[in-house]
DNA sequence: AGCTTCAGACTGAAA
DNA sequence: GTCTGAAGCT
């Protein structure tokens, strides 16, 4: 499957990261001995207005006014407003290194926390480039890595075991499942995913079941669930991603000690991608610098972000905590990084005049010194007897693409961007119709694909017997013939006498107790076995005494799957080298330490891997628009721009749903460097029908000189007739009015392709109608495009 | 007990 | 149109 390269260069990348020097890492406020560089030593800054006085520091090169000044910020609260494109991790690394060859801090004395493993390697990776000392112990990393981190530190006050575990969210869901199971929780009313919903949500907001206002009976029930889940958490010595920072916050706010050793210690805390962080990762800075006026005030904080990319308020992220940080903080260092180094003027002017039509910013605007660039271009699909507009639009940016590369445009330098991710399949078949190479992002990432889950779940048993999670996933796997009777009375068991379900098979009798005791002492064996080998020969000695492998290795669809688990024991084999730790494995469960395995199981839990699909190879790269935050191209193709899709119907109920879908359209446009190109198509299959949109009116607020209005000229693939050559659109076009033709729901109505139907649906917002078709089915129509006739 | 079929969903997604 | 998850069949 080709993974070896993702996983060799996420083990050894982060090496340290996150479990360097563990424990002589913590009460030990010595400084490292002198971080200078005395090469790097930079000269009296003077206030840093200008770089002509700092030329002879190479730390300070290059940089502009802005970051420059945000670089050598005086040791108090600030926030820097990074546009995209203007360089914002470059400053955030530079402070770093500036604060550490100036002697201002010591290497300890740093906390840098980002969101994803990837932004805080990169950090890692751009540090060690600057600096002669040891990256390696910082504190950098993403706010799960870092309170995993401190948690195992003090782990005793946080009364978890010393191996404790991380759910993923996949773990989660079952442990919530099984608690349901047990509890008789109708999950036909409070459907797992919600009970999950609401759990991480309200952990998300700080809250324990106590806490959270139980206004009504349903959110009564919920928070029942929520305290059984917790207890059984607990009681099997696991934590959920919520739990890893809501626990870190609590243990720092209920232990005087702790809180001042670690705000002694870290003197700055910087802050990537703030405008990402929920209510609790704010409050989790807060304890751990404490609110100015407070008992004791620690480090500053650097907090940097960007508003207008703020596009995770879904899943809890608050831009209002960059108000707060403001405000709380009483933060007088505002800088601005608006000078963008990616794009033309062409780009960035459809970028500012897009963003400009949100109300709720701080206010920025991206300039270049660059020139104009191209124009940035729109497409119009439209559709043809044979072909939907979708095709037709995929054809025609793939003929685009071609030429790019014909005219020696690296591949990989160009981006189909999308609103959701069903709309990749077509634009993948006109890619594989012309044999161009390409990678999609958001398939499943390594460590979640289930053979290697199930390896895993091995390993954790191994590790921790009482984890019930896992023991309910390989009980039956590989198949020995164990049903659900067998496993709820074991489950029942298991309740009645307050113990694991691995120390309840010995009650169960006849051919059902005796599989599954055979399948407790198997893991007992494994355990004893497995001690003093090295970690990566525990892993293929595991696979292997599971039966696991063999089960993969019969499968005739088992190939990739027998490779993956392969690929596990080899990264198994690299880690502990790769985190400087001890690889012989020992599992004595009451120990202090934790035990090799148990941090690779940790490590496996929060860093997944990439969610790429396809090997690494050279090709065309399909994404999400919120997976292309962060990230630039040569090229960027935005396709689907119609109403419904993006803005999506979804976020149009409230005016901060639809400026999250402008600020997400802002995000795609600020990933181009030289080529944007902007699509749309008259009409698209959706769940199985076809659907009629309008363009995105996103693509009205973009500014006339800057937008070349261009419609198909030539047939888009040989199996494609020409695309009619409809004249160029006028940018603005009147839009539909919304009572129009004076339909009603209940409304016969006449279509000249599709003959007669009734309307079920109207939204007068979007312009749409549904309509149920005598003989076409249900589809819904723009009413703009499409002709409806009222019949009565 | 395990496989097959059928209904229903379906914005976005890090750790 | 395609994937997931639960009920039905052998």
């Amino acid at each position: 499957m080709g993974c070896a390269g993702i996983l060799s260069v996420r083990f050894s990348a982060f090496s340290g990261g996150v479990f360097g020097e563990m424990g002589g890492d913590f009460y030990n406020p010595v400084m490292h001995t002198s971080p200078f560089d005395p090469s790097a030593f930079p000269t009296a800054t003077e206030g840093g207005e200008h770089q002509s006085n700092l030329s002879d520091s190479p730390l300070l090169a290059n940089l502009n006014v802005e970051q420059l000044a945000a670089v050598t910020l005086p040791a108090e609260h600030a926030l820097v407003l990074a546009g995209a494109g203007s360089g914002k991790t470059r400053v955030l690394t530079t402070r770093i290194a500036w604060l550490l060859q100036t002697g201002q801090i010591s290497s300890s004395g740093v906390l840098a926390v980002t969101f994803t493993n990837k932004a805080a390697r990169e950090m890692v990776a751009r540090l060690s480039a600057m600096l002669s000392l040891r990256v390696q112990g910082m504190w950098i990393g993403t706010f799960h890595g870092l309170c995993n981190r401190f948690l195992r530190a003090h782990h005793t006050l946080a009364h978890l075991p010393a191996g404790f575990q991380v759910l993923d969210v996949q773990d989660q869901l079952s442990a919530i499942k099984r608690l349901c199971k047990q509890f008789g929780v109708d999950t036909e009313r409070y459907a797992p995913k919600v009970l999950q919903g609401f759990i991480s949500a309200n952990k998300e907001d700080g809250l324990r079941p106590e806490a959270v206002p139980a206004k009504d009976l349903d959110t009564r029930k919920k928070l029942e669930v929520y305290r059984l889940y917790e207890e059984q958490c607990q009681r099997e010595g696991v934590v959920d991603f919520g739990e890893l920072i809501l626990r870190s916050y609590e243990l720092l706010r209920d232990h005087a000690s702790v809180r001042e050793h670690y705000r002694r210690r870290f003197a700055h805390v910087l802050i990537d991608e703030f405008q990402d962080t929920n209510r609790l990762q704010y409050e989790w800075i807060k304890m751990l610098v404490g609110a100015p006026g407070g008992e004791s005030s620690g480090g500053c904080i650097l907090a940097v972000g960007d508003d207008d990319q703020s596009i995770y308020a879904f899943r809890g992220a608050r831009v209002g905590n960059m108000f707060d940080f403001v405000r709380e903080f009483g933060v007088q260092h505002h800088i601005k990084l608006e000078e963008n180094y990616r794009s033309g003027s062409h780009i960035l002017d459809c970028a500012n005049a897009l963003i400009g039509h949100n109300r709720e910013r701080l206010g920025k605007n991206l300039r270049t010194s660059q020139g104009t660039g191209e124009m940035v271009r729109v497409f119009e699909a439209t559709p043809n007897g044979q072909h939907s507009g979708d095709f037709i639009e995929a054809a025609w940016i793939v003929e685009e693409i071609r030429h790019l590369a014909d005219g020696g445009w690296p591949l990989r330098e160009i981006a189909v961007l999308y609103r959701s991710n069903a709309q990749s399949r077509v634009i993948e078949s006109a890619l594989v119709q012309v044999g161009i190479s390409y990678r999609v992002y958001g398939g499943l990432r390594f460590f979640d694909r289930a053979e290697i889950k199930n390896a895993l779940a091995y390993l954790r048993l191994i590790e921790n017997p009482h984890d019930d999670t896992s023991f309910l996933r390989v009980v039956n796997f590989p198949p020995r013939g164990i049903g659900l009777r067998t496993l709820e009375q074991l489950q029942d068991v298991a309740q009645s006498r307050g113990c694991a379900l691995s120390d309840a098979a010995s009650a169960l009798d006849g051919r059902p107790g005796r599989i599954v005791q055979t399948f407790v002492d198997s893991l007992h064996e494994m355990r004893s076995t497995v001690q003093g080998l090295r970690l990566g020969q525990v892993v293929e000695r595991v696979l292997d005494r599971s039966g696991v492998l063999e089960h993969y290795r019969n499968d005739r669809e088992g190939a990739d799957r027998v490779a993956n688990l392969e690929e596990l024991v080899h990264a198994a084999e690299g880690f502990a080298a790769a985190e400087g730790l001890d690889p012989i494995v020992h599992t004595d469960l009451s120990s202090e330490e934790p035990s090799v395995l148990a941090l690779f199981l940790t490590q496996a839990a929060l860093e997944a891997g990439d969610n790429t699909a396809q090997s690494a190879q050279e090709g065309v790269q399909l994404m999400t628009v919120h997976s292309s935050k962060g990230l630039e191209f040569d090229a960027v193709f935005l396709t689907g721009l119609e109403e419904g899709l993006f803005p999506h119907d979804n976020a149009l109920s409230d005016r901060a749903g639809l400026e999250e879908e402008r600020r997400l359209m802002y995000v795609a446009i600020t990933r181009a460097r030289s080529r944007l190109v902007l699509s749309h198509a008259q009409t698209r299959m959706l769940h199985g029908q076809t659907r009629y949109n309008l363009r995105s009116r996103f693509l009205d607020e973009l500014p006339e000189h800057a937008v070349r209005w261009i419609t198909a000229r030539k047939a888009a693939s040989p199996s494609a007739p020409m695309a009619s050559s409809r004249q160029p659109v006028a940018p603005t076009a009147q839009r539909p009015a919304q009572d129009e033709a004076g339909l009603r729901v209940g409304q016969k109505v006449f279509h000249n392709h599709f003959g007669e139907g009734e309307v079920l649906r109207l939204d007068p917002q979007a312009g749409h109608a549904q309509v149920s078709f005598t003989r076409h089915g249900v589809k819904w129509l723009a009413l703009a495009i499409a002709k409806l006739t009222p019949v009565d």
